[in-house]
DNA sequence: CCTTGATTCATACAAGCGTTTGATAGCGTC
DNA sequence: GACGCTATCAAACGCTTGTATGAATCAAGG
């Protein structure tokens, strides 16, 4: 009689949490098959069914799993205390985001599984958003306000969402940016971390709540 | 006998072109299926193989198609000459780029295609990427180029990227930014169009290329 | 030792998919 | 009018998919 012929209590639900990542990370929630992430795990075909019930149900265990542990590894402060300086904890949130993004070890699928729930939500989304992503965002008006006071509340989510754009463009358009003219090859997360702490600085310190007061309205020149 | 029993020489190519805009527009290329496409299209099952003989082909068709008209329609310029000023080019070109994601006439689906290829690359996406994505980008490093001299290659092009993704995040990440806190409703083109630009501008005039030149490695506490 | 409940397994099923096929019809040309 | 070319059509094929089913296996309890 072998050692542990039931090999441990919940043992089939990790493995096809860890298969389940590895083929939805790679091909999406509708590309993957259940068949092949049972393969991959080497369970049996109806295990999916019985422990999530659904494709969609080990799905959603699937993301919250990888989103959950993103960003505990890399969370928003990375260490750098509320009492440091609104430019330290800036650049601290961008580097999080970034290496959240960037992270390729082999079973760190949270970047291209919610570049695909951006493009394409799925039931899975909205548990994730709430529980994940509001408390990240909050994080970094918190930081923003600090650090620009003088801005009125809707320039200061306007920024938010411009820095938040800045780190997501290079987690979530690599398709596009590796076909661009000038990226050679990507830059090293400390690179972007140096870029976009520094433009997004010095875009918040020079900046007022209110342009112009009368703008001449662009040429709405749209042909044909 | 009907007036024309043979409606007109390709009509059945632009039918399924536009009904397939819709459907892929919709659903992606992998969920949206040739039977709805061509019922919708009012065209027989086997139209599809005729003329495009894949489903890929009737897929690359329309993303050119789409990509091809939006890119017509919303010029980069926008009707501004190239000897405007630099600080009208950018946002010239920051508001094609928004319009051309934001557009939700009927058949406008080039910014949900376009996020499905970045998220989830499909083989049509390289022809499309060379033909409309890299004069875009050019276009823009020229303007930025006017703007910031000072910059170097490396920075400037840090710089494209950043505003380029500024506008994509609007375009691509609504679904995520419907479920945070603040953004009760998604903001006009016009505001985005004068917020990004001039964040962007903010950041241009007082950005050096070289940061402060020994910056003290930020601490890498990546718990866990 | 038998029962019980939880889990795994092999197999089958029904539905939907993209694609193929062969027949049919229109239309210009010799 | 017969031909060839192009286009459309209905029907079917072969394959994959997610899910359901019922038997088999296991550890534990009385």
């Amino acid at each position: 009689m072998p050692a542990q012929p039931t090999p441990a209590p919940d043992d089939t639900r990790q493995r096809l949490i860890a298969a389940g990542a590895e083929v939805f990370g790679r091909k999406g929630f509708r590309a993957g098959t259940v068949r092949e992430i049972i393969t991959l795990a080497g369970v049996n075909l109806g295990a999916v069914n019985y422990h999530f019930t659904d494709k969609l149900g080990l799905y959603t265990a699937v993301l919250q799993h990888c989103v959950g542990s993103a960003v505990k590894r890399f969370p928003p402060d990375l260490g750098v205390t509320a009492q440091a300086s609104p430019d330290e904890r800036l650049r601290a949130f961008v580097r999080s985001t970034l290496l959240r993004l960037f992270e390729d070890r082999a079973c760190a699928w949270h970047g291209p599984m919610m570049a695909r729930e951006f493009a394409d939500p799925t039931p899975a989304l909205d548990a994730v958003a709430a529980s994940a992503m509001q408390p990240l965002a909050l994080h970094l008006a918190g930081i923003v306000r600090a650090r620009a006071p003088h801005l009125d509340d809707e320039a200061l989510h306007l920024c938010c969402l411009s820095i938040i754009g800045q780190c997501f463009f290079w987690g979530f358009g690599r398709p596009m940016l590796v076909r661009l003219p000038w990226v050679k090859r990507l830059p090293t997360v400390e690179v972007l971390t140096d870029h976009i702490t520094r433009f997004s600085l010095a875009a918040l310190t020079s900046l007022t709540s209110q342009g112009p007061k009368k703008r001449k309205s662009a040429p709405c020149t749209a042909s044909r």
